[in-house]
DNA sequence: CATGAATGAGATTTCATTCAT
DNA sequence: CATGAATGAAATCTCATTCAT
C-alpha cells in the first residue's frame, strides 16, 4: 500500500543518524590528529557540539566508539579492495586495480588512511582482542584473494613462478611502505603517481614479459 | 692529560649505569607488551625493583624515558643497516646485506622490532615532535644510503633502470610488510627464510639477469 | 450538590489513575529488588512502558515518587494494624489480632514488607526528614494504640504488671526480628506459624494465666 | 636476640596504620550520618585531610572501604556477644549478659550501632553478596550460640519449654526493637535502663519462676 | 642517592531532569 | 498530555610527579 512506509525513517530517526555520524566524524578527526589516548570524550563532545552524556547515548563507551570507527573504515577499504580483485579482467589487470584502489584509498582518504595506519600500529599491542580479531579476519580474506589472483596468474604464465602468498605480502608491504613515505613527506604525490611507481617497481619485473598485452 | 679521569668509572658510576640499563630493559618489556599509555611508572619501578622516585633520578619524566628507549633502539638498527650498506661488495651484495640485516633485526630482536614497529605506528600521530624529527632524520639517512646504492647499481647496469628512490621505498615497504605478516602469524619463520623470500620477490626481478656473479 | 462532579472521574481521569498506579507498582518492584539508589528513572519508565517525561508528569521527582510509595505502603499497614487494635474483643484478643495482622502483612505482602523493612533501615539515616516525620508519626500512633491496649489489659489483670510502653516496643521488636529471620532464610514459614510462635513466646508468658478464656 | 625486632612496626608503618584508621573513622562517621550512597570519596578525603588518591592507596575502591568498616564493626560486636554467651555462669546469667552486652553496644557505641543497624537494612537489598554472606555467617553463629544456651537452660528447667530457636530470634528481635525505639527518640535511655526493661519483658516471664536465685 | 606516601588534576561514566516537538 | 533526545553536574577512580625522610 504505502511502500514508502516500510523505509520511512522518521524525521527524528534521520536526525539521530545525522548526529551519530557527526560524532563519528569529529571523533575520527581527533583520534587521527591526537591519538586515541590523548583524545578525551569531553573534547569530542565539545567539537561535535553535544553534551558528554549524548555521546554515551550513541556509544557504550569510548572504546566502542573507537571500535565502531575502525570497523567502519576497515570495512570500506576491505570491500573496495575485494571488489577490485574479484572484478573482471586478466590477473594482471586485477592486481593493477588493487594497486590503484589501495593508493586511491591512501591518498584521497588520507584521514581514513591514517586511522588504518594508526591501527596497524595499535595492532602490535593487541589491545582490544575482539576488534583485533575482526580486522585481522578482514585482512586475511583480502590477502587470500590477492594470493589467489597471483596463483591463477602464475598458472597462466602471467607472473614469475614465485610463492603467491609471498607475492601478496610483498605487494601489501610495498603499498604500506609508499603510504608511509608519502604521508610523512611534505612533497605530495597524487594517487596516480604512486600507483604508477608501484606498478613499475613491483609489477613490471614480476610480470613475465610476454604477458604484456 | 688526566688518565685517572678517563678510567674513573667509579664502582658507583658503574652501578649507576647498570641500574639505568635495568630500568630501560624493564620499560622496554612493558611498553612492548602493554603499550605506552597502559604502562605505569609504578609498574616499571616495581618490576625493576626500584622506587618510583629513583626512576625520576634517571629520567626527567615518562616521556623522556620512552624517548631514550626509542632513540637507543633506533640508533642500533639504523647503524647496523648503514654499516651494511656502506660495507664492501657489489651493490647487489650490499642490498642483499641490507635485507639480511633488516630481517635479522626483526626476527632475532623481535622485541626491538616491536618497539620499532610500534613507533612507526605512533609516528602517524606525531606525538613528540622532537623524537619524531630525530627518528625521521635517521630513517632518511638510511633511505638515502639505500637509494645511492641503488643509483650506483643502476649506473653499473646491475639493476633495472627505475627510480632509485622508489626502489628504496619499495624495499623498505616490503621488509615492513613481511615483518608485520610474520609477527602477527603464529607460523614462525626464521630470519633467513624471510630474507630469501624478499630477495626472490624483490631483488631477482629487479636485478638485471646478467648481473649475477 | 453537584452529583455530576462526584461521579465525574472521566475516562481520561480513570486512565490517569491507572497509569499512576502502574508506575508505582513498577517502581515498588524495582526499588525493592535493586534498592533506591540503584534504580534509575529510565528503568522505571521502560518497565512501566512510559516515557521518562511521563513519570515527571505524575511525580515531581524521584524522591517524591519514592515518598509516595513509602507513604502508601505505610498507610496500608498502619491502618490495618490500627483497625485490628481498635476492633472488638478482649485486650488479649486484640493483641493477638495485632500479631496476626503484622505477620500477615509480612508474609503475604512480602514485597511491601521489604519496602517497610528497607525503609526502617533507611530510617536510620534520616534522609528525607519530611517523609521520616510522617512515617514516625504513623508508627507512634500505632505504638500508642498498642500501648493503651496493654495498659487497659494490665488494669483488667489480663497482663503482667509491666510498663505498657515497653511491652509495645518489645512486641514490635519481636515481630520485626521474626520478619528479618524468616525473610533471610530459605525455609519459608507461613504467616500462621510465625504468628503462633510469637504468641507463644511473647504473649503466653506475659499473660496472667487466669486470664485465659 | 632482639624479640622487639620481630614486632617492630617501623615508624612509617605505624603512621600508615594511623592514617588508615583515621580514614576509616571519618568514613564511618560520614556513612552513618549521610548514608553510603550520599557520601562521596571526596568528602571522606576532605574530612580526613588527605587527597582522594590516598584513599585509594588504602582501599581498592569505595565498596571495599565500606566492607572493611562493616566487617570490623560486625566482628567486634559478634565477638563481644559470643564471649558473653560462652562465659561462666548459669544459662539465665548468660542470657542476661547477652542482653547487657547488646544494649551496651547499642547505646555506648551508638555509631557502631547505627552502622550495624544501617547494614541490617541494606541486608534487605543484597548488595554485595560476599559481604552479606560473611556477616550472615557471623550472625548465624551468634544466634546458634544463643539458641544452645536456651536449649540447655530449658533442659535444666530454667526456661519455659519453648522452641529455643524461636526464643533466640525473639530476644534478638526485642533488642533490635528497643534499639530502634531508643535511637529514634530524643529521650535518651541509659544502656542499663534498656537492659533492665528487656530483662523484665522478655526474661522474667519466660523464666520458670522457681529458677530465681 | 634512594625511597614511597601523598598528591590532585583530569579522565570516564552515570543519571535525574528538562523541553521542544 | 506524552515523548525521549539532550543535558551537564557530579561521582569514581587513575597515575605522573613531588618531596620529606
Amino acid at each position: 500500500m504505502c511502500p514508502a512506509k516500510a523505509v520511512k525513517p522518521t524525521r527524528k530517526q534521520r536526525e539521530q543518524q545525522r548526529h551519530r555520524k557527526e560524532i563519528l566524524d569529529v571523533a575520527m578527526k581527533l583520534f587521527v590528529t591526537k591519538g586515541y589516548e590523548n583524545t578525551t570524550m569531553a573534547e569530542i563532545a565539545d567539537e561535535a557540539e553535544f553534551a558528554v552524556g549524548t555521546l554515551y547515548k550513541f556509544f557504550k563507551n569510548k572504546e566502542s566508539l573507537f571500535a565502531e570507527l575502525v570497523l567502519q573504515t576497515w570495512r570500506e577499504c576491505t570491500s573496495a579492495l575485494q571488489i577490485g580483485l574479484e572484478g573482471t579482467g586478466t590477473e594482471v589487470e586485477r592486481v593493477e586495480r588493487y594497486i590503484e584502489i589501495m593508493t586511491g584509498i591512501m591518498v584521497k582518504h588520507s584521514v581514513a588512511a591514517r586511522v588504518y595506519a594508526s591501527f596497524v600500529v595499535r595492532a602490535m599491542v593487541p589491545w582490544n582482542e575482539d576488534l583485533q580479531a575482526r580486522t585481522d579476519e578482514m585482512d586475511k580474506r583480502t590477502l587470500n584473494l590477492l594470493e589467489s589472483v597471483f596463483r591463477s596468474g602464475i598458472k597462466k604464465g602471467m607472473f614469475a613462478k614465485l610463492d603467491p602468498k609471498a607475492l601478496a605480502l610483498a605487494l601489501d608491504g610495498i603499498c604500506d611502505g609508499f603510504l608511509r613515505a608519502t604521508m610523512n613527506q611534505s612533497e605530495a604525490y597524487t594517487a596516480d603517481q604512486i600507483a604508477q611507481t608501484i606498478k613499475q617497481i613491483f609489477l613490471d619485473p614480476v610480470r613475465v614479459k610476454s604477458s604484456r598485452k
